[in-house]
DNA sequence: TTAATTAGAAACGGTTCCGAAACTAAAACT
DNA sequence: AGTTTTAGTTTCGGAACCGTTTCTAATTAA
């Protein structure tokens, strides 16, 4: 039988999760939002092959998660200058007001569990 | 600028998402999970058009993510014999297993935030 | 300066998912 | 009984993602 505070945090998720999939604006897989939520919130910088090592996946699908959120503007790349042969992922404005709303949506939810 | 409580629920998402990231055993979406979580926490009887109401995505999206879970033994499906048209899904042992531990991961990851 | 290593992207083939439309079977209506 | 409605599945063409392998460019080592 599952305890009453297993069931709270599996209604989050279950809340949360619903609310992600009726927003149609993004669509994001859990590999990308993952990888969305470390570059915003680990510190930099924030490279291909270091995600792919913290992800523990191979570095095409980093890239092709790059590519994706690239294309709906949520994250950006650069060259590094300094070792050009790396690439630095960084944060953008939309990404930013995209993962503020994904934040007000698990504190809402959260406040609406009972206690 | 993202306030404290905003980026501890967004630190919670990122954590126990990369703990399902990690988890290679079942990788589903965020559909399927939020399918599986509705079935295991909502009052049943669950039909098809019920959760893709409740998820406004089309029946064949239910269909076949109920195609996908069953495979992995995380749902079952049985006929309603009061009325033959509708399919009853039902839990499994194996999905009641599953939430149970992603429903430690989510007390486990929210136990270890800054307060 | 040439060879080896490293970082990231591109190419390849396969799998899974999608929405829309068509289909099957069962129940309800007239 | 015959038509219409309802529930769920299947099919279709297209898009996205996967892991592996190959490739390009930059840096480091010999």
């Amino acid at each position: 039988m599952i305890e009453l505070r297993h069931m709270q945090a599996l209604r989050l998720w279950h809340d949360v999760s619903l609310s992600l999939v009726h927003d149609k604006s993004h669509d994001l897989t859990v590999r990308q939002i993952t990888i969305l939520l470390s570059i915003y919130l680990d510190p930099p910088p924030h490279t291909v092959r270091g995600l792919a090592a913290k992800l523990e996946v191979t570095k095409p699908v980093i890239t092709r998660a790059l590519d994706s959120m690239g294309i709906k503007g949520l994250v950006s790349r650069r060259r590094d200058e300094r070792d050009r042969r790396n690439v630095i992922i960084q944060k953008t404005l939309e990404g930013s007001l995209y993962l503020e709303r994904v934040g007000d949506i698990i504190i809402e939810k959260a406040r609406g569990l009972p206690r």
